[in-house]
DNA sequence: TGTACATCAGTGAACGCGCGTTCACTGATGTAC
DNA sequence: TGTACATCAGTGAACGCGCGTTCACTGATGTAC
């Protein structure tokens, strides 16, 4: 039986850092051991790979994320509502958790590419969400496409200057200035700034 | 002499396309010789290292977009102008030379931790351009990096879309699209949508 | 409670593969006379 | 124009390092009786 019992977790953890910081190929499992501070060889007591360790990372939080994007799009309220619960999602997740927003949107090439079409995916999540608001008529443009990448560039862009120190604020500060962005640029009657 | 006088050019350009697509870490010496056509000894008489030729093709063309905004921002003209020009230059760019924008856009750790503080930077340049509309009074913001990161964001992410075939239409197209929306979220008296 | 055994997280040395890089050599081209 | 030499892009085999992974072994803990 474990002599830590929370050996697993450290792994996981000490590897998002690492992932988060360095990208997933810069970081040896040696780091990774030193970090936790086991022997490489225990590593694979709990992962059969480091390429498994990645994959189970992003996966797991990439696909939660999804999940969470699609909670909000099935909630009542109007668009707008959806906007301002999305971006605080984002906003919230970020500052719960930096190292892992970081690795999400920093791991394009080795993970991005391995979700499959039937998988979750909080793009295509957004993007039936901005679909449905082109039907119902609240939504400025008419390609979900571009809606999306820039509802999302205007959330991502700003999370990423705050994970290089560019922006001090919490994100979650930052929450009612994204969503009124988001809303001037996505909205079909956009608000007024009060 | 050189018998075939193109091959380092060549060989930026393979690695250019396979650095963009893979990223520099996935990306090995085999894979660009093979590219080109020539042995992996070969690239040796035309760059010093991998290493040194992924940063060779980063900040050569990093530091160019840099002087590119920094020559937008010199003319003149109001806010809204160079933003206009702004986003132009940006999708421009993207259209001719998409991998370049890739690598550029998707080297976040291996190539951008090396651009040190005295070095040409678009981001610096934009930010500028952002601090100077501030204290001329034409921004709506007052935090000149939450302004870059919002526009820049606008902008890269539909980018990003296309190099990953989720939108089909040229960047050149959605230029109008894009500075409309850009000034939605950043001029002070955001111009109305005719 | 004590003894025998099973389990399994952990160690550290070793392994082997693939990578970036080097090197002796080749041969085409340019230059000097 | 012809000959001798210098230059240098290119080859392909070899090298060595660092990486991810494996493996025999350890010893602490849980379980059966």
């Amino acid at each position: 039986m474990p002599r830590h019992p929370d050996t697993r977790d450290r792994i996981e953890r000490a590897a998002l850092a690492l992932f988060a910081a360095k990208g997933v190929d810069a970081t040896t499992t040696k780091d990774i051991a030193a970090a936790v501070g086991i022997s490489e060889g225990a590593i694979y007591r709990h992962f059969r790979s480091k390429d498994e360790l990645a994959w189970h990372l992003f996966s797991t939080h990439y696909f939660a994320l999804a999940a969470a994007i699609d909670r909000v799009a099935a909630e009542p309220g109007s668009f707008e509502d959806r906007i301002e619960r999305t971006v605080e999602l984002f906003c919230t997740l970020f500052d719960r958790d930096a190292d892992l927003f970081a690795f999400i949107l920093l791991s394009q090439h080795g993970q991005l590419g391995r979700v499959g079409p039937g998988m979750p995916n909080p793009v295509e999540s957004l993007r039936r969400m901005f679909q449905t608001a082109i039907e119902a008529g609240e939504c400025r443009g008419d390609d979900p496409d571009l809606m999306t990448a820039m509802a999302l560039g205007l959330v991502t862009q700003p999370a990423t200057f705050a994970i290089y120190g560019r922006l001090k604020r919490p994100m979650s500060e930052l929450t009612p200035i994204l969503a009124q962005a988001v809303k001037a640029v996505v909205v079909r009657r956009p608000a007024v700034t009060p």
